[in-house]
DNA sequence: TTGTACGCGTTATCAC
DNA sequence: GTGATAACGCGTACAA
């Protein structure tokens, strides 16, 4: 690997002065440092990023922390981390917890160790306690989409409770008194809250809540098709179904063609996030969208602040929801034409199979 | 930030004795490595890897260049390299390109001023020059998934050959003889080998190719959408279609809805890639399935045996697609009950909505 | 068994 | 204008 001092030997000059060369020093006579550059280009030179880190005591690294880097939401806010911190010329380190707990831990640390000089975690359980550690640590961070309840850290999520409004409220709004919810995983704060907006929307309505259309799901298609059919197939059945992330309701969605029951004459389905595929032709999944890219952007931007310009003030940040009405919510008990002579997933020849 | 120094200060010793403390080194007696890392955990000493990598002369970290961390197919990728690197101890430094090939190059340089051990590149188009320059540098690297024209590079792919194969005379096989094929960018490798395949497939069983059947487009939905129009509003409409990934399928599918073409009845459709969404019931489409999660390990692999051990020898690997067989293929003209009364997209009420 | 001295590649602070 | 020197934090050959 060559280094200044090859640079400065072949150069006949001294280390110092092929730094300044290189960095552009305005000590330097024009002429001087155009003929050091060719020469470090010649030799190939690469500045070692890692030295400089030592003297700077900075290493223009941004630590990033996600449970699954397949899951495009988070592949989402890794891409606005990523371009954010590549427009102020920082790399970004990824790490990939699938969802183990420990790996959490031994991620932080091990970032630490790297001296990153910022954060994100989007990994957060509510009741996650290597928060505190890193709170008590001297690298900022941010949390993204979920949210501690031990501590009072920096974060950029959605509002969860107001897209748990917008939800509910059109579902209101369309006529519907029969309204149940699938929530996610019971350790999960935005689950939670979307729940309980929906409870505060249906009480401000008069409307009851059956509790057996209260389901707790992981948030997988696989868990909400559980929860579908088992709410679908109940002696009473809700006219609408609000569910805590899309990949639930397309779970639901599933039963509900099993069971025939029609999307949206006989049941209306809202999810959240706004995944691509809630677009997709054949599934036009009404939802409510989060800004997802805009949240990895933010928290970079944070943090960027934060260690460029050594800004202090927390960052708390409700990014706001957005309803995206498709074609799986209707008035109640429409009755569209056909809908009773076959089973859609007849019409479409389509069968359940579930293994590959 | 505590230092080793700071240690040594508490402890009553030089900064070596705690350096060999810390690395568990055999000449110290177990009391003085006990006493000192206790000491060191008190301080809340963590160990500078900067400082470690510029010494030792390597910096435990991959590099990975991606053009959409966004896109699942790219995360899953992301999500092998993560895992395997991490059970070694290594970290990744993401890089996302946008599809942008000045940003590739400023990456790859960018990376090796860090002094990545590593690096994995997922984003190389065939006549991407940059290749070369790497080719040239030091740092051992690996393509995924596509593959350069320009330098024969260490690769783990898909067998596109095969797979095109696979999907084409799956096609043939249940009596199709109007086939037609809507590839990808023409600049992208793997495309143009599914494409050949499925051409050498074609001639062997002396099946005409109709040119008009066949498309180049960028590897989207709308792409695909729009190739799916014209490729069935014209006069003569093939029997069936195969697209070079899975979201062109899509798009083609859109379209056929939209144009009341029934799948599987009147067209048969067949994807690349197996995206999740590929399996959701209201898709079903058959597919070609790559182990993508397991090229993003097997790159990983290959770069931390070349860096360790110095294992030299390039790495050749096409890894064997799979055909899954859904619900969107069948053989030619089986006219299913009730298709022509209405089109599909009236009976769902679905109105395609492009805009947001 | 432990300490000293040096080097990794770079920048910053002096002095010349 | 340019060069020598120290420093960043750590590991290690060598000396004690």
């Amino acid at each position: 690997m060559v280094t200044i001092r090859d640079i400065a030997q072949a150069a006949g000059v001294s280390p110092s002065t092929v730094s300044r060369a290189l960095n552009d020093s305005p000590l330097l006579p024009d002429g001087t440092k155009s003929r050091i550059r060719e020469i470090a280009r010649e030799l190939g030179y690469e500045r070692n990023e890692l030295a400089l880190g030592l003297v700077k005591g900075v290493s223009r690294v941004l630590g990033l922390v996600v449970p699954d880097i397949g899951n495009p939401f988070f592949g989402e806010i890794a891409r606005g981390v990523s371009n954010t911190a590549h427009n102020s010329g920082y790399s970004v380190v990824l790490c990939n917890t699938e969802g183990d707990r420990e790996r959490e831990r031994v991620y932080a640390t091990l970032l630490r160790r790297r001296r990153v000089d910022g954060l994100v975690l989007a990994s957060v359980k509510m009741d996650d306690p290597y928060v505190l550690e890193l709170a008590r640590s001297q690298t900022p961070y941010v949390l993204v989409s979920r949210l501690s309840r031990f501590v009072d850290a920096p974060f950029v999520v959605v509002d969860d409770r107001e897209g748990g409004r917008l939800a509910v409220e059109h579902l209101v709004r369309l006529g519907h008194t029969r309204i149940g919810f699938i929530g996610g995983p019971s350790d999960v704060q935005s689950s939670n809250d979307r729940m309980e907006a929906c409870r505060e929307v249906l009480d401000d309505h008069r409307i009851d809540i059956d509790e057996t259309w209260l389901r707790s799901a992981e948030f997988t298609q696989q868990a909400g098709h559980e929860a579908g059919l088992e709410i679908l197939s109940g002696p009473t059945r809700p006219s609408a179904l609000f569910a805590a992330n899309d990949m639930i309701a397309l779970g639901v969605m599933q039963a509900a063609d099993e069971l025939g029951v029609t999307i949206p004459a006989e049941l209306s389905l809202v999810g959240f996030n706004d995944i691509a595929y809630a677009a997709f032709p054949r599934i036009q999944l009404t939802t409510v969208a989060q800004p997802t890219y805009d949240m990895g952007c933010i928290a970079a931007e944070y943090l960027l602040a934060v260690t460029q310009h050594g800004r202090k003030r927390k960052l708390r940040k409700f990014l706001e929801p957005r309803l995206v009405v498709r074609n799986t919510t209707a008035p109640p008990g429409t009755t569209s034409s056909g809908t009773q002579q076959t089973q859609p997933r007849a019409k479409r020849g389509l069968r359940s199979k579930k293994g590959r």
